[in-house]
RNA sequence: GCCGAGGUGGUGGAACUGGCAGACACAAGGGACUUAAAAUCCCUUGAUCCUUUUGGAUCGUGCGGGUUCAAGUCCCGCCCUCGGCACCA
């Protein structure tokens, strides 16, 4: 066996770790990323921001430089387009993981916080990021939270944030309340504990007020077409009509919402949901046990069962009926689950014939269902489609024949004028549920007078801080009790404050994570002024964000929140721009490498994958399986499927899977860094695909790319001396040179514009390969592709271009401009084509090439084509100049 | 179920407004250098078939149709994968 050492492996490669650390130390002791506080507003300026990390315990993973390394690319090539480019980092520390991850370890979050902050800021720093790092900013530290208050309070002035007693989704498990938009199938997005609905007085914000211009502005940005489309569904916004129905015996009203007003004939009963208030009124002495029993079921259910069982639908009669205002029939009233008390009216008339959810309701329950639009067959199930109105009218007004859309019209209108109903809009958007039980977020900057009087904190008070506290923890409490959070626990010199005589006491619910992260992109642009949020000649040239990239899975929670908070700053003439982020992307997840993996029996007998259910278990007998992973040698490709070689009846799951500790899958950057070097891990990471494609990790990818930097350094430097490598000329480029050469400019410059990384590189790559069969090296030549490929490898680069001769940092040279003149060819080569197929090709002057009929001639001169077409009739000749010639014959 | 994105060699992926499918890279195979290995360099590499060779033929971008001189790209119908939403009245 011989065995090398990883000595001898680092003398092969280029020294990158010292020169790694060499220009981290230059950049960071030159500051050379610096962005001015004066503005030059003679330069075009350009914003490029990343969404700023939560700085957990593990550190960086490789889906962070993945967007990292995109934005620094653009960033540094928009420096050296004669830009002013703004490209800021910070840590969004304040929130669940941080606190999740400080108890866990059992250390105060402000030091965990602190710590992890270090370890990040160290871990960005190896990889080269071009941030300006003086205008990093801390959503924990109070002088930044000092402005999260402050905006809080201008949210509050203008009646958008309001305490309100609400049904909340209350996590025992987190000891917390969560929006709506931190709950993934009835459970917590953070761990999956279960989530229960209970009443709590609550902070909210009133986003619905905002809930038309978001959807509105969405139009103008330029964002992933599939986040546009979330949000539109998430703000799910329907028009409609809402109608009052009369209760029987009562002095009480039921008011529904409906976006079928056309259906209203076909009203045979309605449904309350079970936390609506009517209920109890409605509900007849007779039935009052079950309808009571139902009701604690349903509010012992979680979301999560809520919504399991929502195939099979329960309710109870309440005994009480309803009238129709249209036709004045007796229709019963019934409790169900089905019908959210958080949408609409949290009531519904229930049109059987024409919803199928209320179909079914009819059907279990037997109550009637009738046709008012024809069309369908309602025997077999709702139709809910378009159709012409049917046994619709009364003494006054019918709208029997009508097509839907102008039926909803005539009887809105009839509505309106009765007095029984209006149209109206409705939305599922509903507003934030902005508090939380915790201890590691912004305290709110709110006072409570024992008389219930609510008294804002002036804001010269601002910042109010957070109380150095030894117990931060939340106490799970039972489900009765009212939740003590973290901060009851304080001492009292915080929690009681004497204005004027009178004993205040603080808002004890901290802000949720998403506060800090709502508007730090303002604070970049001014992040140490203590006057203002932002100055607002800085704020009117630099905003709005030029490109933004982050995670996909922002696309309703922060981007959402985000744009909301921007547009009150906006109407309180804070920001200059109606919306925070111009253009967005999104990197795709990266995934660990690809597993194979074979199933096995309880005998060790190989099953075949496709005999495996998506739990593991055997599709026949059930039986749980075990699992062994095969290297790529014992594998083998058949039809679509890989099958093992030994075994081509045996199927194998060949899948790539979510990096994740259990799995031991998670490749560590650091890791990368020390065996490659940062500029591979930047290279790798955009050469694996299009950035916004989810791709899967493969060592072997890295070391080539890493190959390739090798190939770059030693195309420059002699190994054996360590100087410029004797090849190195300063003589005048070849035409075939500078066709290579600015070929891999136009193709560089226009793929990072369109941020299309991973065939730029393959351009450069294609360079490089063309340089080493070159008999000489032109330094002017070499010199033009060390500020190409600079972007993508700054390290590497700057060594480079330092041995050149320069002694500047290439941070500031103007990026290479391409000269059509030297792109073109002497010669094109032309396809001919009969009937369609490539039978040969010829080499044609460029000037001949653009002439159709010289073309078309010279085709049918050539041998090749001569002889296919002997005994064959010419029908048709298609000529596309400098591409082809296609002769159709028969 | 609904909405969105996507299916191309052994693998990751290229292919501008319809014009030589498979750039670039990985893997694999062969060769050079070396006592040997590593590193490096060169060559081959979609499949099947024909030919002694140079070379040639046929098939091939999820499946089935269509438009066109020409389709990965356009149109119609279907299948599958991923992401999101899901009693929203």
């Amino acid at each position: 066996m011989f065995l090398i050492s990883n000595k001898e492996i680092e003398s092969m490669a280029y020294p990158f770790r010292k020169i790694e650390k060499k220009w981290q130390k230059f950049w960071d002791e030159n500051k050379t990323f610096k962005t001015e506080d004066t503005i030059d507003s003679k330069k075009p300026k350009f914003y490029v921001l990343d969404m700023f990390p939560y700085p957990s315990g593990a550190g960086l993973h490789v889906g962070h430089p993945e967007g990292y390394t995109a934005t620094d690319i653009i960033a540094r090539y928009k420096r050296m387009k004669g830009f002013n480019v703004l490209h800021p980092m910070g840590w969004d520390a304040f929130g669940l993981p941080a606190e999740q991850y400080a108890i866990e370890t059992g250390t105060h979050p402000k030091v965990t916080t602190e710590k992890n902050i270090e370890r990040f800021r160290e871990q960005l720093k190896s990889l080269g990021f071009s941030y300006d790092w003086d205008r990093e900013v801390n959503t924990t530290d109070p002088k930044y939270y000092k402005w999260t208050q402050w905006i809080f309070l201008q949210l509050y002035k203008r009646g958008l944030a309001y305490i309100s007693e609400v049904p909340v989704n209350w996590c025992p498990a987190l000891g917390t309340v969560l929006a709506n938009e931190e709950i993934i199938n009835g459970r917590s997005e953070r761990g999956g504990y279960p989530v229960y609905r209970r009443p709590l007085r609550q902070w909210m914000l009133k986003i619905t007020a905002y809930a038309d211009r978001l959807l509105e502005d969405l139009e103008e940005l330029d964002w992933p077409e599939s986040t546009k489309e979330m949000q539109r569904n998430w703000i799910g916004r329907s028009e409609g009509a809402e109608v009052e129905f009369p209760v029987v015996g009562l002095d009480e009203k039921i008011a529904v919402f409906t976006t079928r007003p056309d259906t209203l004939f076909g009203a045979t009963y309605m449904v309350l949901a079970p936390e609506h208030p009517l209920v109890e009124k409605v509900t007849t002495a007779e039935y009052r046990d079950q309808v009571e029993s139902y009701r604690q079921e349903a509010s012992k259910k979680s979301d999560l069962e809520r919504t399991e069982l929502q195939k099979d639908k329960s309710g109870v009669f309440t005994g009480g009926y309803a009238v129709n205002p249209v036709n004045n029939e007796k229709i019963p009233i019934w409790v169900a689950d089905y019908v959210l008390i958080s949408y609409g009216t949290g009531a519904i008339m229930a049109v059987p014939g024409h919803d199928q959810r209320d179909y079914e309701f009819a059907r279990k329950y037997n109550l009637p269902i009738r046709e008012v639009i024809s069309g369908g067959d309602i025997s077999k199930e709702a139709f809910e489609g378009d159709g012409i109105v049917v046994n619709s009218s009364n003494n006054e007004f019918s709208i029997n024949g009508l097509p839907v859309p102008e039926a909803k019209k005539k009887i809105t209108k009839w509505l309106e004028e009765k007095g029984i109903g209006k149209g109206k809009v409705n939305y599922k958007l509903r507003d934030w549920l902005f508090s939380r039980q915790r201890y590691w977020g912004e305290p709110f900057p709110i006072l409570f007078g024992e008389d219930g009087e609510i008294l804002p904190v002036p804001e010269e008070d601002l910042p109010v801080e957070l109380p150095p506290m030894e117990d931060f923890k939340p106490r799970p409490s039972k489900e009765d009790e009212e939740p003590q959070p973290p901060l009851s626990r304080a001492p009292d010199e915080w929690k009681y404050v004497e204005i004027n005589g009178k004993i205040y006491r603080r808002e004890l619910n901290t802000m949720p994570q998403w506060a800090g992260s709502c508007w730090y992109y303002l604070r970049y642009i001014d992040p140490h002024n203590d006057e203002k949020l932002v100055d607002p000649q800085k704020e009117k040239y630099w905003m709005p964000v030029d490109l933004y990239v982050g995670g996909a899975e922002h696309s309703v929670l922060h981007l959402l929140y985000a744009r909301f908070w921007h547009k009150v700053l906006y109407d309180a003439g804070v920001v200059s721009t109606k919306e925070p982020f111009r253009k967005l992307i999104h990197q795709g997840i990266i995934l660990g490498e690809t597993e194979y993996t074979l199933y096995l029996d309880g005998k060790n007998q190989p099953v075949s994958a496709d005999l495996v259910t998506n739990n593991g278990t055997h599709k026949e007998t059930g039986e749980h399986l075990n699992t062994r992973k095969l290297s790529e040698d014992e594998i083998q490709k058949e039809g679509d499927y890989f099958v093992l070689k030994e075994n081509p009846e045996i199927k194998i799951d060949a899948r790539a899977f979510k990096m994740s500790k259990s799995r031991g899958n998670v490749i560590n950057p650091d890791q990368i860094v020390k065996g490659f070097g940062a500029d591979s891990l930047r290279l790798y990471e955009m050469f694996m695909g299009p950035l916004k494609d989810m791709k899967s990790w493969s060592m072997k990818g890295v070391e080539g790319v890493h190959r390739f930097l090798n190939r770059v350094w030693r195309l420059l430097i002699d190994d054996e001396t360590d100087t410029l490598h004797p090849m190195l000329t300063d003589d005048e480029p070849t035409s075939d040179q500078l066709r290579v050469l600015h070929q891999t400019i136009k193709k560089v410059t226009s793929d990072i514009e369109e941020l299309q990384f991973n065939t730029a590189i393959a351009q450069m790559m294609i360079f490089i390969n063309e340089a080493y069969k070159w008999s000489s090296r032109p330094k002017s030549v070499m010199e033009k592709f060390i500020l190409l490929l600079h972007p993508f490898a700054p390290h590497i680069c700057e060594e480079l271009w330092q041995r050149l001769g320069h002694n500047q940092s290439l941070t500031f040279e103007p990026w290479p401009q391409y000269n059509e003149e030297f792109l073109k060819e002497d010669t094109v080569e032309i396809v001919l084509q009969i009937n369609g197929r490539v039978r040969a090709t010829m080499e044609v002057p460029i000037e001949l090439s653009k002439n159709r009929e010289e073309l078309q001639e010279k085709a049918l001169r050539t041998e090749a084509v001569k002889k296919r077409l002997e005994g064959k009739t010419i029908r048709k000749v298609i000529v596309v100049p400098g591409k082809l010639v296609n002769i159709v014959a028969q």
